[in-house]
DNA sequence: TTCCGGATTACCT
DNA sequence: GGTAATCCGGAAA
């Protein structure tokens, strides 16, 4: 059985070698209504002299998180209404990010249901595939319970959120650019599980 | 102090 | 395929 990663996983890669070593690992959430739990099969790289990276320009209130020790969770508002969620990575101070952008739902898909029409804002009741529950950085976020108060800055060795070392690890992975950028667009910082319908996009 | 646009998603045609 | 929803950090459009 797999078991949780300690911090000296997030420590020993660089930023680029860890979103690569995160496709496949268990994505664990632990709440009072309940664990859910999924695979994480899409990543994305940010280093810190990369002008896409929040981190790019100096530490602020929001992005503060990111400077914390690897192995710490950042989450951030984008475009007003949404969250993503982030494993920090490289030395303290940097600045550096994973985005974990995609998730196979393993464990607790009833809750995550809940949780994902609770939070869409709709007249009528949304009805999710599978497939369409964590395939994307906001909504992974939404199925798995986490927010900016509960989770900005918490640590995933030893908080509420975890990571688990891998259980699938035979696979193909593909590395291509990122999504949703307008600087940074050609870099090849995007990893995913080749095959896994649970990817945002091909 | 004001304004622009973003590591997105859902729903419309 | 196009767009509305909706907040805030950073540049000064």
């Amino acid at each position: 059985m797999n078991s949780l990663l300690p911090r000296s996983f997030y420590e020993q890669y660089d930023t680029i070698t860890l979103a690569q070593k995160l496709l496949g690992c268990d994505l664990i959430s632990q709440q009072s209504a309940g664990q859910t739990a999924g695979i994480i099969v899409e990543t994305e790289a940010y280093l810190t002299n990369d002008p896409a990276c929040h981190a790019y320009r100096k530490k602020t209130t929001r992005n503060a998180a990111m400077f914390g020790p690897a192995g710490t969770v950042y989450v951030y508002l984008i475009y007003g209404l949404y969250h993503c969620l982030n494993v920090v990575s490289a030395a303290e101070g940097l600045g550096e990010a994973v985005l974990i952008r995609a998730i196979e739902p393993t464990e607790g898909i009833e809750l995550m249901e809940q949780r994902r029409i609770n939070q869409t804002k709709s007249e009528k009741t949304p009805v999710f595939k599978p497939e369409q529950l964590c395939n994307g950085p906001a909504k992974l976020v939404q199925a798995l319970g986490i927010s900016l108060s509960d989770h900005n800055g918490t640590c995933l060795v030893s908080g509420s959120l975890s990571i688990n070392s891998a259980s699938l690890v035979d696979f193909e992975m593909v590395a291509t650019t990122r999504i949703g950028l307008t600087q940074g667009v050609d870099l090849p910082y995007r990893f995913y599980i080749k095959g896994n319908r649970f990817v945002s996009r091909k």
